[in-house]
Order: C-alpha cells, then structure tokens, then sequence
RNA sequence: CGGGGCGUAGCUCAGCUUGGUAGAGCGCUUGCUUCGGGAGCAAGAGGCCGGAGGUUCAAAUCCUCUCGCCCCGACCA
C-alpha cells in the first residue's frame, strides 16, 4: 500500500484479479457498518438517503463522498462488470492519472473552453495543471507518442479513474457529485467506417454491461456538448425517480440484450429521446406502442473523428502511405453514480434491494438469539461452511434483537437472508427469505448449503 | 450563476420572536429484566449552540461579516 500511496498512480481497488475472488466474509460484530435509523436531512432522494442510512458512504464535501466498506464494496462490483465486459469489447485497460497538465489542454483549445467546471490548481512550480474531469487529450498524448502506422490499428484504451467537475451544484448524492468514478474509453481508428464499427462495438458492450446489473438501458440520440463530434448516444436506466422524462418504442422491452447477436443498426433506428427531444406531434412511434418513463443517465458515448487528433497531431501512416489524423471516439460510463441508479432502480420501503450481481454480499446470515448456545452453534457452523463454500456472507452475530436484526438486512438489501432462530435450530432447519420477493422457505443446513454452493 | 432555506449532542430536531448558567427523542455506556420484526426500567457519558467581530451587566437568542450545507431554476457522466 505504500507503494500506492505515494503516487496518484491507483488511489483505489485491487487488482483484477482479486476482484473475481470471493469477498472475506463478515462477522457484522467485526465489520464497519454505521447505519442509521433516521434519515439525515441532506438527502433529498430515495438512493442519497439508502446509501447513507445503510452506512455506505459519507459525505465530506458538497458532492464529495468517503466511501465507507459496504458502499464500496457494491461499488468494485459494478466497476469489475464494467471492466470485464470492456475488456470482452476489446478494450484494453490503462490508468492514466487524476492531475494532468495544462498544456495538454490548450492544444486541444479546451483549456480556454471548458470553463468554471474545471478544477484548475498549481503546483509548487506556478505550473498549472487541473483535475481531470475527462481524459481525452491525455489518451491522445499516449497514442501520438508511440503509434505511427494504420497496422497497430483499431486501438481503444480505456481506464476506470476518479475524475472532478466542478458542478455549480452537486446534488442527488453519489448521482450527482463533483468527484465520481468513470469509466472511460477511447477508440482510433484509420477511418470513419472502422471508427464507426467501433463506436457499434461499445454500443453494444453497453447495453450487455447495464443488463448485468439487472438494468434496463435505453440507448438515445444525445446532444454531444463539450465534448464535441456528430454522433452521440446517451444511455437511461429507467427508475421511478429519474432525472428526466423519457419517450421510448414499446420494442425496447421486448429486446434481449444479453444476447449476443445484438442488431446495432436496427437499435438505432428505434425510437427514444429524452422530454426536451420528444416532440409528440412528430413522434414516428403509434401511441400504442410509445413507452414513457424516468430515466437516469449512466453512460454517453461519442464518435467526433479527428477534433483531437488534428488538433494535437495524432497521426498515422496509412496503406498509401499518406498521415491523416486518427478517427475516435470517446466512450464513458459513470461508475459510482451507478451505484446511486441502482439503489433507484431496486428499493422498496424497507431499504435497498440488491440484484445479485452487484450485491454487497450475496447472503446475509441472521442468528436470532446470539445468547443462545444451540442457536449459536447452528450459526456458526453454518457460516464456516458457507465461508467453505465461498459464498460470500454477513452474518449477523450481534447481540441484539430480532427486529433490529431484520431491519439492518432488509436495509442493506442483501439478496438472500438466512434465519437462525431457536424454532429452527432444534429442528435442524434454517429460514431462506428472498429479499425481493420476500418469499420464505424453511430448509435444512444441508440443503441451504447446495442451494448456494454452485 | 440567479432565487430561497438551514447550521444547537453521533442522528432527527425544539429553544431564538420577547437576551438571564443548554433541552427532547433516537443512538452510545453500565446494571437488571426481556428476547422471531428497530424492547422495558434505572443510572450515566456526551455540546466553545459553524466561525470572527460587535451591542449589552449578560448573547444559542440582537447586529455585521465570514465559512459550510441543502432546496428550486439554468447546466451536466
């Protein structure tokens, strides 16, 4: 950790490979949980609230959170389901850092342009530099620097780091802050088609990549704002409390997009378009088939050609030996305010409920009656072998009582929540409640056992 | 960036109009009793009332400045 420490190199997460491995399980009495019974006055909506309440982050800053241990924990999940889908696209992962330069920028003639929004600082050397709330003059550094030929082409790098924009008005949580985690990556290629091919390729590594987290994404036509270009698609979960109205052909509802013979240009043709796109009188869309909801943006993707490239000197040599400037396109997904749409998404009265791939845990294990050696004994046991198992669990081994017990799973919405109670335990049998569902079901530790070994 | 609101215990808030030695509920500690949906009783700990100036015999309370946070709007992954 030192090592990491010293840098601004990767302030965050383990490596790749860890991350499949199953979590350590918990001991709640050993874990750093501080939920909250009342909901603090700041939060405003139902996710801001949830993630505060259920203990995960904290806020330090107008949108600017400490991410405490549940919240992160939900929050290297959905960043691990980004990553391996963009690797499965073909992208490859780089880190490039928080802090870059000035000069960068004032080839790209964004320095200038981009505004308040940029966080820009000095350092000791009266050298300006900034935080970045976006990387692609970086990223095109990186490849006028070491690619001269069409051959090492197509090429789309992408990293997952903390960016910062200075919003004149942070809200809504980790939806909304100054500080965010983003996925972001970047294609170039020889000419419009191939760029073009690989903006359809993260098109469709998009869509698969909401719908394992359980989410419906519908992909719309966007305005392209500082980022610049002439193709743009903004992605939107749909969730009761979304930012903005949403108009969408019935057809997405109807579309696996899990599948992997995924049609990108017959996608592009279906209708959606956001409330101040949607104009009803020239919507191409029967009512009868025309879907409305709330939506939250949790991804964007751009093809802008060579804005960049040109400006900066990306070039390659091509087949006829000619330098033109690279095509690209810029590809991003907002991490941490994902965690804050799912919590949108999955929650009911109680608290969050997780969908399981992004789940905290998988299972919450519940002993009632802590006081209560046979009790005790049947949980224990049963979290050993469930640890055996490498099924990742919390178990509940307090010292409280029942009803608070239930209240802190339902709040932290663990997918499954295993009961032992003293009805049960002399019985040899163990309560399984779906959290979702809230279906119960009462079965033998062996049983519960071959239900989660997999 | 325009408009509005709020800073008092870890959390939710009362007290401020009409200045007079700082409160409640939850949470926390200890004990006893409880024990299948956020337990009861008892005893405790915990606050420079966001900060700085000022007015006053006396300021959480009145005045000025400042810092922070939230909401509505415009803007955005």
């Amino acid at each position: 950790m030192p090592f990491v420490a010293a840098g601004h190199a990767r302030p965050y997460g383990p490596p790749v490979k860890e991350a499949h491995e199953h979590r350590v399980p918990m001991r709640l009495s050993r874990y750093f949980l501080p939920v909250l019974k009342e909901v603090p006055a700041e939060a405003e909506i139902v996710s801001h609230q949830l993630m505060l309440r259920a203990g995960m982050v904290q806020q330090l800053q107008a949108g600017i959170y400490n991410w405490l241990p549940l919240g992160w924990n939900v929050l290297q999940k959905v960043e691990q389901i980004v990553r391996e889908e963009q690797n499965r696209a073909g992208a490859i992962e780089i880190l490039m850092p928080t802090i870059q330069p000035a000069s960068l920028w004032r080839e790209s003639g964004r320095y200038d342009a981009y505004g308040k929004e940029m966080l820009r600082i000095k350092d000791r050397g009266e050298r300006e530099m900034l935080y970045g709330p976006t990387n692609e003059e970086n990223v095109t550094d990186i490849f006028r620097k070491h690619v001269r030929s069409y051959r090492q082409l197509p090429l789309n790098l992408y990293h997952i780091q903390w960016k910062f924009r200075d919003e004149v008005r942070p809200r809504f949580g980790v939806m909304r802050g100054r500080e965010f985690l983003m996925k972001d990556a970047y294609s170039f290629d020889l000419d419009v088609e191939a760029g073009a091919a690989a903006f359809d390729r993260m098109f469709v590594a998009y869509l698969k990549t909401f719908k394992r987290m359980g989410l419906t994404a519908i992909p719309m036509r966007a305005e392209t704002g500082p980022i610049g270009g002439d193709m743009s698609y903004e992605f939107q979960i749909l969730a009761q409390t979304g930012e903005s109205a949403v108009y969408f052909d019935q057809a997405f509802e109807e579309i696996d997009f899990s599948a992997d013979d995924l049609d990108v240009a017959q996608l592009k043709k279906l209708y959606a378009a956001a409330d101040e796109l949607h104009d009803p009188a020239a919507c191409p869309v029967p009512p009868e088939r025309l879907r409305s909801g709330r939506g939250i943006e949790v991804g964007h993707i751009f093809f802008f050609g060579t804005k960049y490239s040109a400006a900066m000197g990306a070039t390659v040599l091509g087949p006829d030996g000619k330098e033109v400037p690279v095509e690209m396109g810029s590809y991003g997904i907002g991490v941490s305010r994902l965690v804050g749409a799912l919590i949108e998404a999955n929650h009911d009265e109680k608290g969050i409920v997780w969908p399981e791939s992004v789940a905290p845990f998988r299972v919450g294990l519940i002993n009632l009656r802590a006081d209560d050696e046979l009790c005790r004994g049947v949980a224990d046991d049963l979290y050993a072998k469930l640890e055996a198992a490498k099924v990742e669990v919390l178990y509940d081994d307090r010292e409280e009582r029942a009803g608070a017990k239930f209240a802190t799973m339902d709040l932290i919405g663990l997918p499954w929540q295993v009961t032992v109670g003293p009805r049960g335990a002399k019985a040899g049998t163990v309560e399984l409640k779906s959290r979702r569902t809230g279906a119960v079901e009462e079965l033998s530790v062996d049983a519960l056992l071959a239900r989660f070994a997999a």
